[in-house]
DNA sequence: TTGAAAGCGCTAACAT
DNA sequence: ATGTTAGCGCTTTCAA
């Protein structure tokens, strides 16, 4: 029985295309072709072809009749055609650190390559992902093997890719279409990024801090080489510097993203004479980390400490306390950036724009408190 | 300077395939083809294929000698010239629920799209995401509707649809490749199915409370049309008769999946005068909910209380004390799904197995304690 | 400014 | 059991 059922769908499958006249075919007419747009508006299939392309040399009269022409029809490209014509295999890398140390939590990647791997679908493309290891000498030189092995268009690279400028420069040199997700400042002018503004995401959770009456902070900053890490904690130091404070003579520490660097930092911050009152984190997995050591030191939260991150990761709202952060949407950044690359392959005008930001905001939930 | 770069980028993407000799074009060779592969083994192209789509009529010998200069070559089918040849369109439809009071948690749904979508780019294919409410009446001619405009190749159905056995010979008849993400028991032996193993999950988890000394059970089970919610169910029951204990005479309510379902089941279930010592959920998101009640009811964890789930959430690892569930490679089953439809599709003789399960296992972590 | 014609790499009729 | 021949829908010469 269960056989049966297989076999009749494998019979089906494989006679989809065949001449046999099913009830299927004869109910719904064919998906429309360039060639019926053709048909339709007038023109031959090579006009039809430019304006779908953005191609020069065609009559504004022209052009709007073909468009109204595909309109008319619901006419989609068959990118896989456009393809095999075209000689560009649809394919796009994402490459991130695997470098266990340097790997940013699993969240923000999973995030990241979901919103990616979404945008990829309609445009009929497709993504590979490729990690490896940041500190290997030979690193631009691995990528480039992957895209030629993969026949890649384009190239998105994630933290802390994102700002090796040497790698940047070999794949322009190379002229291999790429997008940076999350650039610094120092780049941005050279390269197509997106990201949220992270010095200002800084500013915005700080000077709420300093609204509660907060005075002594702590932070816990993220890896030197990723630049909208350190974006954060420069936020953080104008707000402080703004109010007269300085952020020197503030404690801080350095983790790698994780829930564990995150208790381990903590703890050390922590067991000091003159606690901080306030303690903030470069991401929500090293914050939630520091709210379970500060658990296990017997601090009452919020009373005695506040605790906030960055980020606003599923985990975030279900800790206790709730933390208070702010929300980055990561998965349309990585929806972003597919769409800019795709962009820049097409050679549309809009690639032409430098860094985008995706809007952020502060989330308040009751991981901070007012501080007398 | 910056448009500069970005135009340099643009000019060559438009470059790359026209007449103009690289440097790239000189240095590697091109891709080989199914031609290569053909005169390489002394064959014609029509056998090559017939190898590659495991089609009949070749000698053992030939498909040898083929199959070794695909080896020598790396040769790797273009997906989209077969898809243009074949008239497939390389996309598939994952279906889940978008009612919002059915919808799985967000992890749970996230994690199977992420590894079904992480399965179809090895194969060109293509993953397209259709939500429709499971109540609706027309929901078998919504998910024709969406698979005829979008040319799907074959669906892939999560619960509730997992379980829906008028939507499932509909696909039959409609001759419809599909294939069920944890189907229940009842429908096992019709649908090309993967999950894990729901009840053996439920039975385990229970036996280690029952180990730990726990006599008084609640359990917040799932929807009724979610069968492998049910089975896990099942299996906690046939622990407790093993055990010489009435399942029928423990408290038992049902919830969403939802972190507030949890919350509000967990304050019935344990604002009564003999309170259970143990209380399972029917997943973490539940169970995470559980947790945050039983604080607000300033129950000492788990002391007092022990709570348990399924799934093995991200957030199950960091919440307070940290969850003992049971580990569902979520991930995993999203990519067989995607594998064994794709097999179906490819009249692969591994498609014909039924039901497939993933290994799953219990987390000891601690919330659940021993009880005397 | 436009169109005709030649493929891209593959599968599937239809021979053989 | 294997090869020949047409296309699939599109982009890109090249000519008009």
């Amino acid at each position: 029985m269960r056989v049966a059922g297989i076999s009749a769908v494998k019979a089906v499958v494989s006679r989809v295309s065949g001449p046999t006249v099913t009830a299927e075919a004869a109910v719904k007419k064919a998906k429309p072709t360039i060639d019926d747009v053709a048909a339709l508006s007038g023109v031959g299939r090579t006009t039809v072809s430019r304006v779908l392309n953005n191609g020069p040399n065609v009559r504004p009269e022209v052009r709007l009749r073909v468009l109204q022409a595909v309109e008319a029809l619901h006419y989609k490209v068959n990118t896989q055609a456009r393809f095999l014509a075209g000689g560009r295999s649809q394919t796009l890398a994402l490459v991130h650190a695997s470098d266990p140390d340097a790997e940013p939590n699993s969240y923000y990647f999973s995030g990241l390559e979901l919103g990616a791997l979404r945008a990829c679908a309609p445009e009929g493309f497709r993504l590979l992902m490729h990690g490896l290891n940041q500190h290997a000498l030979n690193r631009i030189e691995a990528i480039f093997d992957f895209v030629r092995t993969h026949h890649c268009d384009g190239v998105i690279l994630t933290p802390p890719f994102s700002d090796d400028r040497e790698l940047h420069q070999a794949l322009l040199t190379q002229q291999i279409a790429h997008v940076a997700v999350s650039p610094g400042e120092a780049v941005r002018r050279q390269v197509v990024g997106v990201g949220m503004d992270d010095e200002a995401a800084g500013y915005e959770l700080t000077r709420y801090l300093l609204g509660l009456g907060h005075q002594r902070f702590a932070f816990i900053q993220g890896l030197e080489n990723h630049a909208s890490a350190e974006s954060r904690y420069a936020g953080y130091g104008r707000a402080l510097s703004e109010a007269g404070l300085s952020p020197l003579s503030m404690a801080t520490t350095r983790g790698n993203f994780t829930f564990r660097a995150g208790a381990d930092q903590a703890v050390r911050l922590l067991n000091v004479p003159q606690r901080p009152t306030a303690l903030i984190c470069a991401n929500d997995d090293m914050a939630t980390g520091a709210l379970f050591a500060a658990h296990r030191m017997g601090l009452r939260l919020p009373a005695d400490l506040s605790v906030v991150g960055f980020d606003d990761t599923p985990v975030s709202e279900v800790v206790w306390p709730p933390l208070t952060t702010i929300h980055q949407p990561i998965k349309q950044i990585g929806a972003r950036a597919v769409e800019r690359l795709i962009d820049l392959l097409n050679g549309a005008e809009s690639a032409d724009a430098g860094f985008e930001a995706v809007p952020h905001r502060l989330v308040v939930r009751e991981s901070a408190a007012r501080f007398e």
